[in-house]
RNA sequence: CGGGGAGUAGCGCAGUUGGUAGCGCACCUGCUUUGGGAGCAGGAGGCCGCGGGUUCAAGUCCCGCCUCCCCGACCA
């Protein structure tokens, strides 16, 4: 029997494959207020084993969870001229509360920068106190215009960092820590999802930062998506909301801040780099269920043979799960099974079980072969492992194959219809006869820069001048 | 917010010159099935996006609004 397309494939129309990924492995759907999105559970348990990687990382770089309040008194957010300039048009306001208009309109939090400095100001009196650092799990609002699930929503989940550090390196020093050993890392080892990481341009940055950094992903339709900020934020904040700290020799400072966040776009970025023509395809590190153990049919001991193949992987350590559903057929099950991306696939079925085999099915190529039953478990550590360095092998490979070297803000722009464009400085410097920067020029044609790097792709200095530099430059999400 | 599409059963769609709504999948029941989206039979399911208007009569014509999708401007 022929295998029907159960998606719209990805060379015809990308985002409509996009949504249908989102409705046929059921990860989400749009909620009734527009840029609302309900996460469902198989979605929410992916998003569960990013919270825990990246949650385990951003503890062991010394940050601790707390929890701010949602409503903001709408004041805070008029202290720091950036900031307000930057978020005033995105802020959700509340006017009313108790059946009355309030003195003060709150509002909810696009991010808490305010909420929570107005607090570090009064636990933070004394050197002795710094660093300091925090972090939270939380829903932001952001009034979107043009949301798209996961990727730019009104309502999303992320986390956010908050640090405050006695002097400027410190303070440079950490920003840098957390996006290293904290996004990168995640990004590239459990993600399976190579960055290119590099400073933003002035125009890129976060409202009120002094310096963003940022990790950037191509996805598998050429375009980027920034996947992860880490800002440095100078004494802005601190001088407005009071972050000071008495120094050794006495003296009153102001506080260096950074803040850092990754949300649950991480989920478009996990869809749009990995997933083919039959779905998602999750890496195992990440994946909830890294294998399932499907029964083709439940005769000659196939039921009991799953049952206890599950156990013994469960028993090794591995995420399993039994599918021994007898109400849907075999073709269907193992179609659900490679939408949500589940990366290995052990079919026990009486035929091979007859000769004391099994098959297993590989989501990242496609592939079926047999193995002996008693070898199995030992035979899904490697290709687990296999897997993760083959998702990441390909993701590379796409990315490097896309990635073309230019010299002109035109050349660059031709790239980006395909894929990613490394432009010197010096190019983005130049002006053009109306007397347009080339960041202008990329952007009035739909592209972007999405970080500065050196030509060997290290990050710069903070300072470092455009014309030493490189612009990665793409269409992006 | 600009430009372009579209809202009819859970999903995808058809619905002629206006005459009171249909198809596929999914769902329910029964039987037979289960090695790549099973078959047969029977069944249930509708504020035709919302609000006005025209008309004896509106899914269909007119006006207003809302929502979703695509492409831009803004962002994680």
């Amino acid at each position: 029997m022929a295998k029907p397309d159960v998606l719209t494939a990805q060379a015809a129309d990308f985002p409509q494959w996009y949504q249908d990924v989102l409705a046929k492995a059921e990860l989400a759907e749009s909620g009734p207020v527009r840029g609302t999105m309900v996460i469902r559970p198989y979605g929410y348990s992916i998003w569960e084993r990013v919270q825990a990687e990246l949650d385990s990382r951003i503890k062991a770089a010394g940050a601790r969870n707390a929890y701010f309040p949602l409503l903001i008194p709408e004041s805070y957010f008029r202290r720091e001229a950036e900031h307000v300039e930057g978020f005033s048009p995105e802020l959700a306001v509340v006017t009313h509360g108790g059946g009355k208009e309030l003195e003060e309109p709150v509002v909810v939090r696009p991010t808490s920068e305010t909420i929570i400095g107005s607090f570090l100001a009064k636990w933070i009196q004394s050197y002795r106190d710094l660093p300091m650092a925090v972090n939270q799990w939380a829903n932001v609002v952001r009034w979107e215009l043009r949301p798209r699930l996961f990727l730019r929503t009104t309502e999303f989940l992320w986390q956010e960092g908050h640090t405050a550090h006695a002097t400027r390196e410190d303070a440079h020093g950490y920003a840098l820590r957390i996006l290293h050993d904290v996004y990168r890392d995640f990004m590239v080892n459990v993600l399976a999802v190579p960055v290119l990481v590099g400073r933003k341009t002035e125009r890129e940055r976060f409202a009120g930062a002094t310096t963003t950094w940022s990790c950037e992903a191509m996805m598998r339709d050429g375009k980027a998506l920034q996947m992860g900020t880490s800002h440095e934020l100078g004494q802005g904040f601190s001088k407005v909301f009071g972050i000071d700290f008495l120094d050794e020799g006495g003296r009153q400072q102001h506080a260096w801040l950074t803040s850092w966040g990754a949300s649950t776009r991480l989920m478009g970025a996990l869809i749009m780099a990995h997933g083919d023509d039959n779905g998602l395809r999750v890496p195992p590190r990440l994946a909830p269920v890294q294998v399932v153990v499907l029964v083709v049919k439940a005769e000659d001991g196939a039921g009991e043979a799953a049952d206890a193949l599950v156990a013994s992987l469960k028993g090794a350590g591995y995420r399993a799960e039994l599918d021994a559903r007898t109400d849907l057929s075999f073709g269907r099950r193992a179609v659900n099974w490679e939408l949500k991306g589940v990366p290995l696939r052990i079919e026990v079925g009486p035929r091979d079980l007859a000769s004391g085999s099994v098959v297993v099915c590989r989501r990242d190529l496609n592939t079926k072969a047999a193995m002996p039953l008693v070898q199995v478990v030992a035979g899904v550590g490697r290709a687990l492992e296999e897997i993760q360095a083959g998702l990441l092998a390909e993701a590379t490979r796409r990315r490097d194959e896309g990635t073309v070297a230019v010299t002109s803000v035109e050349e660059a722009l031709e790239a980006t219809r395909s894929g990613f464009a490394m432009l010197p400085g010096t190019a983005v410097a130049g002006l053009d006869r109306q007397g347009q920067d080339g960041e202008t020029r990329l952007n009035a044609a739909g592209a972007s820069i999405r970080v500065l790097q050196r030509p060997d792709g290290s990050l710069p200095e903070t300072d470092e001048d455009l014309d030493r530099l490189s612009a990665v430059v793409a269409r992006a999400y």
